[in-house]
DNA sequence: TTATCATACTGGTCTGACCAAGATCAGACC
DNA sequence: GGTCTGATCTTGGTCAGACCAGTATGATAA
């Protein structure tokens, strides 16, 4: 049997997630299925149940797998939390991670952006424009402000209606959420910054109603290289009141 | 004590998760760090050592931590099997999210050549001429073509010089591997694919010299498009020997 | 000083047991 | 006959102690 080869060279702990990883990857466990008990599960591979639990719980982390007290394992629709858990460890140890980060996520929203041109629906738009608006009203609010620019990046991943793609958006923007917040600060100190924030998000959502993604794309980028600019100024203290160069 | 203070809430697993985390996160554990035994982990926290070998199993899945046989528990560097892992087993259950993670791929990939643009060394360079040859040498081959065609993939996102690009990249490259091969394979039903495949490379390797960034993303786009183009055709079973539309 | 070896440690695993609470089904009650 | 109740089985959650096999270290012998 191709099942018990697999699971015949490891031992302990490898042998059981082996053994299960088969059955996932092959799809004879789906998700919403029950596994059976993890004594059954121990005796049948020969192992303890300690190292049944081990295994358990290593794909409950990867979010295989949920463990429901009293109810049994069930197969779970792998979700975002994973990833999220993932890069908020790497980032802890490697604070430099942040910019590379920030470069995955431009990566990822301007593929969606692409996207969105082509498979937008009109609740897409909506929600865009809803987004859009929100913007505008919370342009002096840092917290607010921070959250009505995020959801409309969100916005427009979901709008790609490309499942990997939000779930990757979602999982970096977590960490970035304080640079949404942060740059929302810098308000005060460059003014210009409310046209910036204000047109270029208008612009950008303009490009994707015209389904236009070269232009959305181009838009983007620009959207995120007049904020890098900001952030810089910022930081070498260029106070100045004239705009970012566009 | 506030260690004690965020395993208290917990219990068993959870606080030694969180403990652990909490180190973790907070820096006073790094990488390279020798974490102290699993009995002496179980006493401090009231825990049996089993409790103890899951959740020190669960942050190897996460590939925050290694656990050395006979020898103890050190913290790693993050790195790319964790997400290999959550896709594999994510794309095992929703095989619909293979064109997904394709976009995605897209999407860092066509970031990546960006930066690589700005980036890239001599070094660099030089790795990618040597795939760009190995793409010429091995056009009738599957296997090593299919090799060679992710190799020069790859070296772009190398040359990018971007941890985070590079981790995602690769953790997606690996589950479409096969997608390199399978291309290969059209070769022998589209006679023009060979042309296609060494000049677009080669277009892409010289708008990376020429450090010209809008080039290098749009001939690479151009590039994904069209192979593209030649599954669908193959798919449709449309085997004529004219090129794909430029 | 050096080389060898005993010992204390480490992770890897097993056994068997207890607890608490959901699941199930037989039996009692209406 | 139908419904409710409760004993029992099963499930995950956990613990305690034990054994194995190598590693690391230090003490002892050369």
């Amino acid at each position: 049997m191709e099942l018990k080869r697999a699971a015949e060279g490891e031992k302990g702990f490898e042998k059981v997630f082996a053994f299960l990883r088969e059955r996932l990857l092959a799809g004879s466990l789906k998700p919403g299925d029950r596994l059976i008990s993890e004594r059954e599960l121990a005796t049948q591979l020969g192992v303890s149940r300690p190292i049944v639990r081990e295994a358990l719980r290593a794909l409950t982390v990867l979010g295989i797998v949920e463990i429901r007290d009293r109810i049994g394992t069930v197969v779970t629709r792998p979700d975002v939390s994973v990833l999220n858990d993932f890069f908020t460890f790497a980032l802890a140890q490697q604070a430099d991670m942040l910019d590379d980060v920030m470069q995955a996520r431009v990566a990822i929203e301007c593929q969606a952006i692409r996207l969105a041109c082509e498979r937008a629906n009109i609740t897409d738009f909506e929600r865009l424009q809803r987004a859009l608006a929100k913007i505008g009203e919370t342009i002096d609010e840092a917290d607010a402000g921070g959250m009505a620019d995020f959801d409309f990046h969100r916005a427009i991943v979901v709008a790609s209606h490309s499942e990997t793609l939000t779930v990757l958006h979602s999982s970096m923007a977590g960490l970035l959420t304080h640079s949404h917040r942060s740059r929302r600060e810098l308000v005060q100190a460059f003014p210009s910054m409310k046209t910036y924030l204000i047109d270029d998000h208008r612009r950008i959502f303009e490009a994707v109603i015209a389904r236009d993604p070269e232009r959305a794309d181009a838009t983007l980028r620009e959207h995120f290289a007049i904020g890098d600019e900001y952030r810089r100024r910022a930081l070498v203290g260029d106070m100045d009141k004239t705009s970012a160069s566009r």
